[in-house]
DNA sequence: TCAAAGGTAGGAAATTTTTCGTACGAACAA
DNA sequence: TTGTTCGTACGAAAAATTTCCTACCTTTGA
């Protein structure tokens, strides 16, 4: 299913540190992207549990949540539907945006290049 | 300001065919996307004229309605941010993921190369 | 002329998403 | 033991988004 903004978020915490509790999710939040509630957080993990974008390991008090579904394919997934909705689809198009201010830094086009070349 | 995902199907019609009456946009929303009354089209689009998403000309009683912003100045603040919460800002992890599988066309793998090179 | 078609405005309802208060049980320390 | 801390569950409110009903005005064609 489809996550929502304030999934996401809860989502990459869990990517970035492995099945957590609510509490330490709660506590991420807090201290990387905004002031929340604990309650609300919980409210939250609950429902993405029902939805099953994240499993629940009950066996202890403390649950323990982790993702789902791979992170890679949550990603891909999600960067499709971007690449659909906003560039109908073009990957290319899409790189050339990304790449298209000169600002972009030569080590990120050099790494770029060399993927490219070790993809024939 | 954010589009909402249904602000941003609007935009992607104004975008794709000009500045339109409220009539055009809900006829494509209906043709491309899904099934819309006329009356929610005209009430996103007047939320859209107050945030300041899109510009109204009201000298003819069809209001023609326009995007408030170049294209690709909304669709680049859109990518990256994007591309900062899905992949730490990371533009080189990202077209990785995209192009990760193998099932990725030739031509948009050399239109990328023929680009960076471009780029030197 | 005047009815039909097509336009805008705006309120209100419906839905989805987000937030939080509160009840209540378990663990733990004094 | 007992009260404080920390956990879950759950309902409900709040906020944001989406949808549509309806009033009313303008244009158009018969």
């Amino acid at each position: 299913m489809e996550p929502t903004k304030s999934e996401l978020e809860i989502l990459q915490v869990l990517w970035q540190h492995g099945p957590s509790t609510v509490r330490f999710v709660n506590d991420k939040l807090n201290e990387e992207k905004r002031s929340v509630q604990y309650s609300s957080t919980l409210k939250l993990m609950q429902i993405m549990a029902e939805k099953g974008i994240v499993k629940r390991d009950e066996t202890s008090m403390k649950h323990i949540y982790s993702p789902a579904e791979e992170e890679d394919k949550t990603k891909k997934v999600l960067l499709k539907k971007f690449v659909d909705t906003m560039y109908k689809g073009s990957a290319s198009s899409l790189v050339m945006q990304l790449f298209g201010n000169k600002n972009s830094s030569q080590e990120d086009l050099q790494e770029i290049r060399d993927f490219l070349k070790k993809l024939d």
